[in-house]
DNA sequence: TATGAAAAGTGCTATAT
DNA sequence: ATATAGCACTTTTCATA
């Protein structure tokens, strides 16, 4: 449960491509490949590593609008909340979801073609959701930066 | 560079989980392990596929604290918009970074230890940058949904 | 906990349809 | 454009220190 230095180098390659072989990162680390291969799979069953995943470029596939939408809701009865939690889940052009402190309760991120689609996607999807009071959106100019790698 | 329903359903495998295995995809859609591995390297050299990534579980590594800090800049000159996108880049507490409409300028995901690693974060190397006006920070009560799966 | 060698499985290439 | 077959490489297991 607690990850050492070497740890830490391992998951490092592995955030940045884990498409690397064990032989790799064993020969970047100074170590064994069976060293390297026993440490991740630790890392895997600790839930440390919590899964491998391909990324896929938005922009080339049409999804190059991104939109945070922050939601106020008309109540915090417990219903509502889980209520509203499972519904915003099951949509798919939402890839995050926070429950979040401020002026407003939730912020999404909302991952669509251009401004029709989301607007489509406001009327058609988000506003035709219960208790929802009030929502203000913030448009994306530009991915200065986005990153899946935690620093160790 | 236009994706079929073929492509689309092999890129929902991959999004979920890399470490399929061409065999596995081409039993799910009854196709041979070679018109798989094909379509893969032709989405992997289109840029449809940007990355093959290990994703960590910040709460096993004490950073599950997770602050959205919005940014105002004093100025909006080119130099100064460069300067601090690159100054931001360069902070690995900040996982992503939005240049937004709104009245703010900038949205950063910061992920951290707890409020007191974020205090430290702040007066460090936040409010340490130049030509920054004001920031509002907004704190994650429970991550509702996060995913890195586009839907196609 | 780390190592090296052997076994099993996958990815890759060439060939064929 | 998709399928079959052989080779190379990687992962996984095991014996050992």
């Amino acid at each position: 449960m607690k990850i050492d230095e070497l740890d830490k180098r391992i998951l490092k390659h592995l955030q940045e491509d884990s498409k690397k072989t064990n032989k790799e990162i064993a020969n970047d680390l100074k170590l064994s490949v069976t060293a390297i291969y026993e440490r991740i799979k630790k890392l895997e069953r600790d839930g440390i590593i919590a899964k491998y995943v391909a990324l896929v470029n938005p922009e080339n596939v049409g999804k190059g609008f991104m939109v945070l939408c922050q939601i106020k809701l008309i109540q915090h009865k417990k219903e509502i909340l889980t209520k509203f939690e499972k519904d915003i889940t099951s949509l798919p052009e939402v890839i995050e979801c926070l429950h979040v402190s401020g002026d407003y309760d939730y912020i999404l991120k909302v991952l669509v073609k251009d401004m029709d689609e989301y607007r489509e996607f406001m009327v058609a999807k988000l506003t035709s959701l219960d208790h929802i009071g009030s929502t203000k959106s913030v448009f994306t100019i530009n991915k200065v930066k986005q990153s899946t790698i935690i620093n160790l």
